[in-house]
DNA sequence: GCCATATAGTTTATATATAAACAATACCAT
DNA sequence: ATGGTATTGTTTATATATAAACTATATGGC
């Protein structure tokens, strides 16, 4: 018997065998991902924040943690780290000394300038299994899936 | 200018968009199954665990970990607080000393025939804005992904 | 000016995750 | 049998992540 004891419709057993492929491919590709920025010394989390900074550069702490859907807390120690390899830097602000502003460096520049495309060209090569069409088809499907209503 | 100098194709941003879309959902879809698991005071790591002893129970930690697709060293930590809260225990075994089989507790079993009946369910709602076809289509764009050469 | 309230960043407690070192045990070849 | 090697689970160091408490400031109403 089925362990749960609820008989599991088609419909549902076509969600779940989507969802965990799903989570499969994610992990699958986020590996990849991670295992490339790895050889910079970088971790996905600090790629997110370099590149952000990017974009960016001498937000507070506050904006930054929104942007990246992390909380603050989080940013915290993820700036502190980021600080102590002398990639970014903290800076006060005169008007308002409850505020830091994240300051890219010029290493941390540098570091990206290389990582960046690089990461480009992975994410590219990830998905080189798939047509532009099917490319389109799969962020159609993907951004169906997120209700905003 | 970009701030990599890489001039950017048409296929390296439609591969950027997918992947980005892709993060996106997957964290979405992600915090709603954890959000839902948490009124049991589960998370989805120690929900994985227990799903899994219920179809293979008494396994091994090291086979669970395979399993589950983590580290041994991860696993320690899991089982060790599925532990405190009554849902599994370790059992010696006399063959090997080494070895721990993990078993589901009768608390454990009561816990995931809640939990696993609505897990379906929340799967099901989550991609209930996609097509059966649409279900079909995602999982095998999704699979092309995982390259297996 | 002063107090209530809000905001920014930090800290703490908890949970996950890896890689790598470690301990105990098992196994295998000679 | 014994010594080298494998394996199992644990521990340690490090990084991420959240929620919630806390600190220091700012701001608005009176």
């Amino acid at each position: 018997m089925d362990h749960n004891g609820c008989p599991e419709g088609e419909k549902s057993k076509k969600s779940l065998d989507c969802w965990l492929q799903m989570i499969r491919t994610y992990d699958y590709l986020q590996t990849q991902v991670a295992s490339l920025l790895q050889r910079h010394n970088l971790t996905v989390p600090q790629f997110e924040v370099l590149s952000t900074l990017a974009i960016a550069d001498c937000t507070t702490q506050q904006e930054l943690a929104q942007r990246l859907q992390v909380t603050k807390g989080n940013l915290v120690g993820l700036i502190d780290r980021l600080t102590e390899r002398g990639w970014v830097e903290r800076m006060q602000v005169q008007s308002d000394r409850r505020v830091n502003r994240v300051r890219i460096t010029e290493g941390g520049k540098e570091l990206l300038d290389k990582a960046f495309p690089e990461q480009v060209g992975a994410v590219e090569t990830m998905m080189s299994g798939l047509a532009d069409t099917e490319l389109d088809s799969l962020r159609g499907l993907l951004q169906k899936l997120v209700k905003t209503d």
